[in-house]
RNA sequence: GAUUCCGUAGCUCAGCUGGUAGAGCAAUACACUUUUAAUGUAUGGGUCCUGGGUUCGAAUCCCAGCGGGAUCACCA
């Protein structure tokens, strides 16, 4: 049971009426359909005989009835087109304007689906316009939509622009404001085409589990699961990395997955429970060229959805045209800070840390402590695509050790716009090194460190029968389609956000209150005091509720007779 | 998790130092062969987020809760 706003139970009545007309107002049949809104505006111009018998359905968004004659507009997948109804067109016997009088101007409503036919014409003001000739009803919408007015220049004048009801009802955000349709769409192009880069090289799209016995190849807190028949727990993936390598041990040259991560940690606008990332794994190279990889890639994606390198993201202008920039992560700390911290030791870079006003805690070690600097003083300032190579090998245990350094890891990390979109490896493969990598991850654990990687024996077991010299990368698919669509939030670029669960108050039919005896004729007379739940009923007081109900009964002119003041004990105790 | 702001009609929002709620759009009715967010006239529509408290009186002040935003912290 809803409880119902006056708008909505007029749309219900007018549902009604249509059937008693005859009209289903949701028909079975399918409508041909010839021609979409976009067409007929980029080609009415200039192929005008293709459009005299055309056949459009979609949400009817707005009517101007004028007498016999009405302007609307419809809407569709593609935008909205104006519609031009006469009553004596859709009408044409003298005697039957039904249609028009009763159906169109009454009983349609804005949002309802409605399919229609005629022949495409301009007005006397110069808008590209649908003469209609026939209308059918598609379906009728009986929750009034909220109406968005935009003027000539664009400008929007009672905008659905409420957050919460923008992500919990995306359906509505989607019908009422059209860019953020085009949002998704763009998400949706980043992703096909760089399938199709990876594709035209040959590598192959794959799918591992995401129901892991063993969470690996990320630092973070997991969900937990339960499988019933195997009586054990099981964690949503926080990674792939090490199924994907196992790919790559198989005999694949390269593999790549888009897929669900899940991670059990804080939310905000850049973090959603679930967020989608690339992984993708290339046998026989290394990071130097992967660098040289993701530059292609990213030109071609932005090229594909902005036909420009250059993209403008809040008040900056990037060009993701490569080459990038280069930078170690020790130039990077000199470079922002000119301090040299290369060739220091723990206690050394506390110093640092205290000096910079940098907090740190006794958990961190070298790696960590190095991190926090980076991120404090230098993350923010790398607005054009910059790469940030060679790590601390405390932090990153599945990266091959650096080919000349000492100390460091072949690893990068891409930052535009002063965040990290990318991040790569010349994969480890050597299975002893890796075997002491997890055990030095385990001691930071025990020294307290949440989110060191546990010991994953049949990934250094598949390392053992030897893997080729692989590059991996990682890009987390939500931050850049942040980054392409100029969206500040990740909100906006996901569907479906994680939120918390909307209250929900259960409404009582009539029946649960006559269920507790009260008479059918008097439910009228409860509602109208407000009190739509059993628990409201409770919690009232017997006699002000008797003195209440009596009232409500004569000003509603109600037909039953008043309960007595027992009756109204009895329905709070019953 | 901390700080801070917000929650009023279907939608967007007013509502002052407390005096029982307003506008525009949407809806309903009537008129009109007339177009460009915006024809005119009339009408209906509210759990002022919830629960307490102060007060003769609370949308307004106080406390708690729920939901949301922003900033920060933590975390990729």
């Amino acid at each position: 049971m809803q409880l119902l706003s006056e708008q909505e139970l007029e749309r219900r009545k007018d549902r009604e009426e249509l059937i008693k007309l005859g009209i289903n107002p949701y028909p079975a049949a399918s409508f041909p359909i010839n021609v979409t809104a976009d067409d007929i505006h980029r080609n009415y111009a200039n192929r005008k005989n293709d459009y005299k018998n055309v056949s459009i359905a979609g949400r009817l968004m707005s009517r101007r009835i004028m007498g016999s004659a009405s302007f609307g507009e419809i809407q569709d997948s593609t935008g909205r087109l104006q519609i031009y109804v006469r009553r004596d067109d859709i009408c044409p016997d003298e005697n039957d304007k039904i249609l028009y009088n009763t159906v169109f101007k009454k009983l349609l409503g804005i949002g309802d689906f409605i399919g229609v036919k005629g022949y495409v014409f301009t007005t006397q003001t110069g808008e590209i316009s649908l003469h209609v000739t026939s209308l059918t009803i598609l379906s009728k919408s009986v929750k009034p939509l909220p109406v968005v007015k935009r003027d000539e220049d664009g400008k929007v004048h009672d905008g659905f622009t409420d957050i919460e009801m923008r992500y919990r009802q995306r359906y509505v955000d989607l019908t009422v404001n059209p860019e953020v349709k085009e949002t998704f769409v763009t998400r949706t192009k980043i992703i096909s085409n760089m399938r199709r880069y990876f594709d035209d090289h040959g590598w192959l799209e794959v799918e591992t589990p995401i129901l892991q016995a063993v969470h690996g190849g990320a630092a973070a807190r997991p969900f937990e699961t339960f499988h019933n028949t195997l009586d054990m727990p099981l964690y949503l993936r926080i990674a792939n990395e090490l199924y994907l390598k196992r790919l790559i041990v198989g005999g694949f040259e390269g593999v790549y997955e888009f897929g669900k991560m899940f991670r059990n940690e804080g939310m905000d606008r850049t973090h959603n429970p679930e967020f989608t990332s690339m992984e993708i794994y290339v046998a026989y190279k290394d990071y130097i060229w992967m660098m040289e990889m993701v530059e292609d890639l990213l030109e071609k994606v932005t090229r594909s959805v902005h036909d420009t390198t250059i993209v403008k993201v809040g008040d900056n202008e990037i060009d993701f045209a490569g080459p990038y920039r280069r930078l170690t992560m020790f130039e990077s700390i000199k470079e922002y800070t000119d301090i040299d911290v290369s060739k220091m030791d723990e206690a050394g870079l506390r110093g640092v840390c205290s000096q910079l006003g940098i907090e740190v805690d006794d958990t961190m070690g070298t790696g960590k402590l190095i991190d926090e600097i980076f991120g404090e003083k230098v993350e923010a300032n790398l607005i054009q695509p910059t790469y940030i190579t060679d790590y601390p090998i405390e932090m990153t245990p599945l990266a091959k050790k650096h080919r000349t350094e000492e100390g460091l890891v072949e690893r990068f990390e891409l930052f535009v716009n002063g965040k990290e979109i990318a991040n790569a490896y010349t994969e480890l493969n050597d299975p002893i090194d890796q075997r002491e990598r997890f055990e030095d991850q385990l001691k930071l654990a025990a020294r307290g460190d949440a989110e060191a990687m546990v010991m994953d024996e049949d990934f250094l077991r598949a390392l053992e029968y030897g893997m080729p010299p692989t590059s991996g990368l990682g890009i987390g698919i939500d931050r850049l389609t942040m980054l392409l669509t100029n969206k500040s939030t990740i909100q906006e670029v996901l569907f479906f956000p994680q939120m918390r669960p909307e209250k929900k108050v259960k409404i009582a039919s009539d029946d649960d209150f006559i269920a507790l005896g009260i008479d059918p004729g008097l439910v009228p007379a409860i509602r109208d005091l407000n009190i739509h739940t059993i628990e409201q009923l409770k919690e009232q007081d017997p006699n002000k509720l008797f003195n209440d109900v009596c009232g409500r009964r004569k000003k509603l002119k109600l037909q039953a007779s008043n309960p007595s003041k027992e009756d109204v004990e009895n329905w709070i105790n019953k």
